[in-house]
DNA sequence: GATTACTGTAATAATAAAGGACACAGTTTA
DNA sequence: TAAACTGTGTCCTTTATTATTACAGTAATC
């Protein structure tokens, strides 16, 4: 699994936690150690999704489009990672001579789709605004 | 996630189905489409956990150690891939004067574990045999 | 309408991770 | 003693990830 998603829910947070204004893009670097060109794509795809808002120009920048408890780990997960769980091992030249080779690729298939689907089941549980008010009364966990 | 985890699967699910007799690394190598090397790797991991018996010299190689019904996936996944989704992103930079930017990582490190678990679960429901038979059967799901 | 401060996105470069290949010591059997 | 194995370390190639740069497009402000 690669960073994009912990990039995500970071900087979901802390928009959430800047209701009442945009910020932009190198702010948001700023704060989760990453550089902006890269905040700006994976906020492409979140405002593709409807979470954020962003604007051009002078004073833009993003904002959290939504209720930040209706956004969920799950959600940005499948935005931004789905399938990240999957092999990426493959091999199509599967001797036919053997039965467990032949199939095994679908049965490592049909059990990764569903292990990550546990995942995601997980990550729908806990919303941007659980986690901001994790953090804001300290209490982390 | 790494391939490693999809070799030990399949390489057991092999050994599964020669209960009678060892099979050598490069055996298991032409099944699995990889190096007798790495098989050999990965299985000294499987030894270490109980799961298969090794022998060196002539005639030696890997066999089944204890009942293909006894092992589960969390099992292997446990021995060979764990942490393999935790994130490796990781910056200790962060600015003590951002109450996100300090207490995030603790969040997210508990939610990749809370999450990995979830998968693991899944993942201890499914044994080894229980593959080798569904594919015995070509009932492939 | 020119300037400034932004986003959007692509291309390239640098870095890190994974996997393959090889080597060789150790072990067992014959 | 030779042959057929495992165990393990190291190097090299390939692939994936991330950083960096660049620049066109857009909106606000002067």
């Amino acid at each position: 699994m690669n960073s994009a998603f912990t990039i995500a829910v970071h900087s979901l947070v802390f928009l959430a936690s800047l209701p009442d204004r945009m910020a932009s893009s190198e702010e948001i670097a700023n704060q989760v150690f990453t550089h902006p060109a890269r905040v700006r794509k994976i906020m492409s795809c979140l405002r593709n999704e409807g979470y954020v808002k962003t604007k051009e120009g002078i004073g833009g920048g993003y904002i959290f489009e939504c209720e930040p408890g209706a956004v969920t780990l799950g959600n940005i997960y499948r935005s931004i990672s789905c399938n990240a769980l999957k092999l990426h091992w493959c091999s199509n030249e599967a001797s036919e001579t053997c039965l467990v080779s032949t199939h095994i690729q679908d049965v490592m298939n049909h059990i990764f789709n569903e292990a990550e689907n546990h995942f995601i089941a997980y990550l729908d549980h806990i919303t941007i605004e659980s986690i901001l008010h994790k953090i804001k009364v300290k209490q982390v966990f």
